[in-house]
DNA sequence: ATATAATAAGAACATGAGTTCGGTAATATA
DNA sequence: TATATTACCGAACTCATGTTCTTATTATAT
């Protein structure tokens, strides 16, 4: 029984394997080869017996009709739309969401299993950082163009043409996007002035 | 000529949206119906020319061999194989990297892109926190066995059975795992019975 | 041991599905 | 207007591919 689950490892693995080297699910021959099993019919056998177990779904008749379950191919990729500062105000933000290929991030799905879109922007500077969010770090916006007060927000300020990373504090007519960092002041604009583009949702960082 | 990339357009759109939907691309005569084209050839001459203009890539002769570019199938879905305690050294840490499915996270794909396998754990507790990594975030982790001093590092102690994440500081025979948290000690173990799993690779947080 | 079920093999079958080809319509080019 | 180019049709063709059937091998249990 230990060669039993081994073939079907082995089947589940060469399955994922091969979904991420072409892009679509490989056909009963293609396992058959790959495994190096000796009947298309074993495949479709231990095929079967993964398919009872949840671990794929098959549709029957259809070629390649493969899916594996918690696989999801939802890519969850999403654009990098530039940076934002986190201590002064700073870099720029396009408007343009259009599609930046090759310019993007992919995340854990439930980022995006909401309704509004989700990008990212690369954080600059460390006005955020008793947040534990750090210069370098990514940070996951969710669109929103309305905010609670002390949501951490990605404001656009229209005069400065400038993005940063804040929280949110209505003050009648004036806003206040405070830093989360001991050291440094708050700031204080015409609520005229501030366009919140999204929510935080999630943070990325990666060391080298 | 509108109406011409229009068509393609259509089937751009289809396809993306079939492979969510069943995770494994349409055939031709999917997309025809889909689409409403009169002829399997129509979309065979449409997808040809897609392919040339690069939005896609087909593979000869293979069912439903069609692979969206930019569209990376690359999963970069990397297996959630437990959780380590960043506070006290807690929980369990199973040595079975098997097929865990639905306990997994997807991430950057730049995470991946090196040679040894890369796998989360969700951090309980916050002794790493004035490394900004607190209770509640998953880290990402490159199988390594080796560490560099002062690598932050998953590592299992094996007479107490936990993993714990700390800085790697070995220190003759026995090995130093400091917390980055100023309120806290660092730990000292017997050079035997600790074991690195890896190395931090990155941080991932989610935001409610 | 012997019965019974679980796996594996091999081959044949049926059809899903990519491809090809002759021809037409629409559009562009001269 | 003539002619080339592009886009579309229909249908047939052929192979890729899932499925099934029969017969060997194991396991597992009684």
């Amino acid at each position: 029984m230990t060669n039993l689950r081994q073939r079907q490892q082995d089947i589940l693995e060469f399955i994922a394997g091969f979904i991420d080297g072409h892009g679509y699910p490989p056909s009963v021959r293609d396992i058959q080869e790959g495994c190096s099993i000796s009947s298309t019919s074993v495949v479709d056998y231990n095929l079967e017996a993964l398919s009872k177990m949840g671990y794929l779904k098959r549709s029957k008749e259809i070629s390649r009709g493969i899916e594996l379950v918690g696989h999801r191919s939802n890519k969850t990729r999403i654009p990098l739309l530039g940076s934002v500062s986190a201590g002064q105000p700073l870099p720029v933000f396009p408007e343009d969401h259009r599609f930046l290929e090759d310019n993007s991030i992919e995340v854990d799905p439930s980022f995006v299993e909401q309704q509004s879109p989700v990008f990212a922007l690369h954080v600059k500077g460390n006005s955020m950082i008793d947040a534990l969010i750090k210069d370098g770090d990514y940070v996951v916006i969710r669109s929103q163009e309305h905010a609670e007060t002390g949501d951490m927000v990605a404001a656009w300020l229209i005069q400065e043409e400038e993005t940063t990373l804040k929280r949110f504090f209505p003050e009648g007519e004036r806003v206040r996007l405070q830093p989360e960092n001991s050291s440094m002041s708050p700031i204080f604009v015409d609520a005229h002035n501030v366009q919140i583009k999204g929510r935080v949702v999630g943070v990325l960082r990666k060391y080298k």
